[in-house]
DNA sequence: CTGCTAGCATA
DNA sequence: GTATGCTAGCAGA
């Protein structure tokens, strides 16, 4: 909630009856109007933050950029102006957070905010009688002028001024301000402004033809053209103006009864002095934080804990955390185990074992006591990791039920761009600064084990977690639920998968040791060799692995041209420049190979073996479910999703990942799905033809193009449209298309255009989709997972268009994304009700499964049906199922 | 030991 | 041109 006060000022003082205090005959009737209004407001909106927003005195940058601004406005009558300070006196005292910052108006101040709450995702009302402010409004962005009782969403603004709030300022600067001194085009009011922008587009476009246009208006327009980009500057509020406060800091101060009666006499007010003595000071209730927090406590024996139990076992929701003996989810055990329940935050203690720790319950009965609450489903917990507390459990045969919430996901699936880890959304959502655990355990080297932390600061870390937990979620999960379409990607896609993940985390992949053991040695005799010829052609030996080094012989000694620069500055090694100077160079092939080599052996055939866990002699990555902005997974320690395949020897690496004695590996990969999803989103017939009739697309894509028969495409035509395709998934510019083909800007260009006078739906989807997106701010999938894009709106273009292109990519990757999801969740329950297969890893596009040799044919068709029939697009989704007895022959 | 850059593996 | 994670080298603490 977000108040223009300066704008409300002036109005009150202008509208209300000349109004004196009886007491001491000082102007009151400003501050009873602003008071007034606060009043209002407060009552009419529950806000999470809020600020009543003032003009400081003295100029602003505006001065700097024209002179003249508000030179035509008189000075600020003696009346009003003694009123300010007493008003911000009493806004203070009513509890408001009053904002007054030197060097922007409050305008200003109100679009910074504006844009800190759009990137929490929260929703903001502003009220201000200035209607230079609709410029904010957007989807979840509201104008109100309290006043006159006149509220504006987007649709609103778009009815009253014929244009949409994006388009506001275009539409003031035609106008011109008279009351800021900002001449617009003579004649030009309202309708004709709104006329000329709807029918150009924008200023730009108005300015463009400004000489079709006919008659005095015309003949006006085009005598300031040049001055109108100006004034458009001077009317668009700053968003990033610096604040010395965040959103969390504007919270309800205190109300300070005392001094609103000291000031309510003094003005005459005498309704609100009564209001204010009827009610005593200690019944005044300070309004309520965000949310309380629980008392914390340590649980150290048998007796306590059955306390604990006993309680736990009747609320309708309990925070849970469990506290680990390492980072590595697979080998940390249990050290003890955080609830938040009721008005309560404990810790329980089980394994910490410094000298001198207090006695704890033992893990065992303590385990013994818990299991039952902890593996009854009707039994229903909250956690901000699930999946890490299964884990952790399991280790100790305790199969956790009853996860019904996530905080984790919830922020994922709200607030996708930020930061998720509890610190950050206690700070972010509940204000309130929590313990992390580099905090109490240290970090890097000076890391102690949890186990060996004092069980008093322990309690205070954990407990204070479980609490967030339980908070959090009361914040998170309403604004899910209310959302129908968040509530689809929350309740059918993130939170089912959670188990999927589970189980295919802790089932692990089997990796064939000898064999990636024997390629290291290899490559590293093939390196030694490399190295030689290389050493013999600088004429010295270097570190073939350090770009600085290469980059001394190659430039400085050897004096070859330089194709291009690091994002530093400094002369580029990397793979496309050192191909160009291989064409006439033999020491750039040579370090090529070697880097080639090197990156396998390092990456992946030294790095694998060392991750096969001792326990289960597999290898168990993580998957992150809530890393990728655009909803797919990521994966690491290690990474089991950028395994090599495209050349002979990454081959030979995932031929290693291989099935146990009796099984085969499943690879059932989605053929074409972004393409396909661009078919079904963008509607254009030729794709989705193309797709229905099961053509090759590249080839059909060349076949267009270069305007050819499909039976006559050459392999050159083919792999251009390829090229094509995939930059149309990004965002492409020709310039882009021009890099990866090696060919100029404005061959690249006719591509373009030839491939969108084929496909114009194509082209329209592409359109329509930057447009809506700068227009709302966000994109979303099919399924409606949302990704909002603040920099569409950027000034700087190179950010704004990355964003754009952001903005064509996450839909199709997102819903890429969701369906293989969905896919997931399919699988597991067919799998878990009658399949004897595993799932055990996801690729983005590919799902793996170890398979037993009599059961290959029944998953084969199942997986496959499961995965094709997910959800009904357009067109077909195709899955392609390979099975091998290792993950290259399963392809 | 930590944090950064350059480079490169995947979809 | 989208989205990731990991490694080696290197500089500074």
């Amino acid at each position: 909630m977000l108040v223009d006060g300066s704008s409300y000022l002036y109005r009150a003082y202008h509208a209300l009856p000349e109004l004196r205090s009886p007491k001491t005959g000082e102007p009151t009737g400003a501050i009873y109007g602003v008071l007034n209004m606060l009043r209002k407001l407060a009552s009419d909106y529950k806000a999470q933050a809020r600020a009543a927003v003032f003009d400081a005195r003295g100029g602003t940058f505006r001065d700097q950029l024209y002179p003249q601004y508000k030179a035509t406005r008189t000075a600020m009558p003696d009346d009003l102006s003694r009123q300010v300070e007493p008003l911000h006196d009493a806004i203070t005292a009513l509890g408001w957070p009053l904002l007054v910052i030197e060097g922007v108006e409050a305008d200003d101040v109100i679009a910074t905010l504006v844009e800190q709450a759009k990137a929490r995702g929260w929703r903001t009302v502003i009220s201000t009688g200035d209607k230079d402010l609709t410029q904010l409004v957007d989807e979840r962005t509201l104008w109100v002028n309290t006043m006159s009782n006149e509220k504006l969403d987007v649709a609103g603004v778009s009815a009253k001024f014929g244009v949409p709030p994006e388009k506001i300022v275009d539409y003031l600067a035609l106008i011109g301000d008279q009351i800021d001194n900002i001449p617009g085009v003579d004649k030009v009011g309202p309708k004709t402004a709104c006329k000329w922008i709807v029918q150009y587009g924008s200023l730009e476009g108005v300015i463009e033809h400004a000489d079709e246009i006919s008659g005095l208006a015309g003949e006006n327009l085009r005598k300031v053209k040049d001055w109108l980009p100006k004034a458009r500057e001077l009317l668009t509020v700053k968003r990033d103006v610096p604040l010395p406060v965040t959103l969390e800091q504007l919270t309800d101060g205190k109300r300070d009864p005392a001094r609103q009666r000291a000031q309510y006499d003094r003005f005459g007010f005498k309704t609100w002095l009564k209001e204010v003595e009827s009610t005593p000071a200690a019944e005044i209730p300070p309004t309520p934080p965000a949310v309380n927090q629980r008392g914390v406590r340590t649980v150290l024996t048998e007796d306590e804990l059955r306390d604990v139990l006993l309680k736990i076992e009747a609320v309708p929701l309990v925070g849970i955390t469990c506290i680990a003996s390492a980072d590595d989810p697979m080998s940390a055990r249990l050290v003890g185990i955080a609830l938040a329940f009721g008005d309560d935050a404990v810790y329980v203690p089980l394994a910490h074992n410094y000298a001198g720790a207090p006695a704890q319950v033992p893990l065992e009965s303590a385990l013994a006591l818990l299991r039952p609450w902890l593996e009854r489903a009707d039994c229903r917990k909250v956690a901000e990791d699930t999946k890490l507390d299964s884990h952790l459990l399991a280790h100790h045969g305790i199969r956790l039920a009853g996860c019904v919430h996530d905080t984790i996901i919830e922020s994922y699936v709200l607030e996708v761009h930020e930061r998720h880890e509890l610190a950050s959304l206690a700070q972010r959502h509940c204000g309130w600064t929590t313990l992390t655990y580099d905090e109490v355990a240290g970090k890097g080297a000076s890391r102690i084990p949890f186990a060996a932390l004092d069980v008093a600061r322990a309690t205070e870390y954990a407990a204070q977690r479980a609490d967030c937990i339980l908070a959090l979620h009361d914040i998170l999960h309403p604004r899910i639920t209310e959302d129908e379409k968040l509530t689809f990607i929350y309740d059918r896609i993130e939170l089912p998968l959670v188990p999927v993940l589970f189980a295919m985390e802790r089932h692990g992949v089997l990796l064939d040791r000898e064999k990636l053991e024997a390629q290291s040695t290899e490559l590293g005799r093939e390196m030694l060799g490399l190295e030689q010829k290389a050493y013999e052609a600088a004429g010295q030996p270097f570190n073939l692995g350090s770009p600085k080094q290469i980059q001394e012989i190659l430039f400085e000694r050897q004096k070859l041209p330089v194709k291009k620069k690091t994002p530093s500055g400094q002369p580029s090694t990397d793979e496309d420049s050192l191909a160009e100077l291989a064409l006439d160079h033999p020491l750039p092939r040579l370090i090529l190979e070697h880097r080639a080599l090197s990156k396998l052996k390092s990456t992946y055939t030294d790095k694998l073996p060392k991750s096969i866990n001792r326990a289960t002699g597999r290898v168990h990555t993580t998957y992150s479910q809530t890393t990728a902005v655009t909803g797919r997974l990521a994966s690491n320690e290690p990474n089991l999703q950028n395994i090599p395949i495209r050349t002979a020897a990454g081959r030979r690496i995932r031929a290693c990942f291989i099935a146990p004695p009796g099984a085969k590996l499943m690879s059932a990969d989605y053929s074409q799905i972004e393409l396909r999803i661009m078919a079904h989103l963008s509607g254009d017939e030729n794709l989705r033809r193309a797709f229905r009739e099961g053509e090759d697309v590249h080839r059909a894509t060349a076949a267009e193009v270069f305007g050819v028969p499909l039976s006559e495409v050459e392999r050159d035509q083919r792999r251009i449209a390829k090229v094509i395709n995939f930059g149309l998934i990004y965002g492409m510019s020709s310039f882009g298309v021009a890099q990866n083909l090696g060919i100029d800007r404005g061959t690249a260009q006719t591509y373009i255009e030839r491939y969108f006078a084929r496909y114009p739906g194509a082209r329209r989807y592409m359109d329509e989709t930057r447009a809506r997106a700068k227009q709302i701010g966000y994109v979303e999938t099919v399924f409606g997972r949302r990704l909002w894009l603040p920099e569409l709106r950027s000034g700087a273009p190179v950010r704004r268009q990355a964003a754009e292109r952001a903005a064509i990519n996450a839909p199709m990757q997102g819903t890429a994304a969701d369906l293989i999801k969905l896919a997931m969740i399919a699988v597991q329950k067919w799998l878990e009700d009658s399949g004897a297969a595993k799932l055990i890893m996801q690729v983005h596009d590919e799902l793996v499964l170890e398979v037993p040799d009599a059961d290959i044919e029944r998953t084969r068709e199942n997986v496959r049906s499961l995965m094709q029939s997910v959800a009904k697009l357009d067109v077909p989704l195709v899955v392609e199922v390979g099975v091998g007895e290792n993950w290259d022959k399963a392809h």
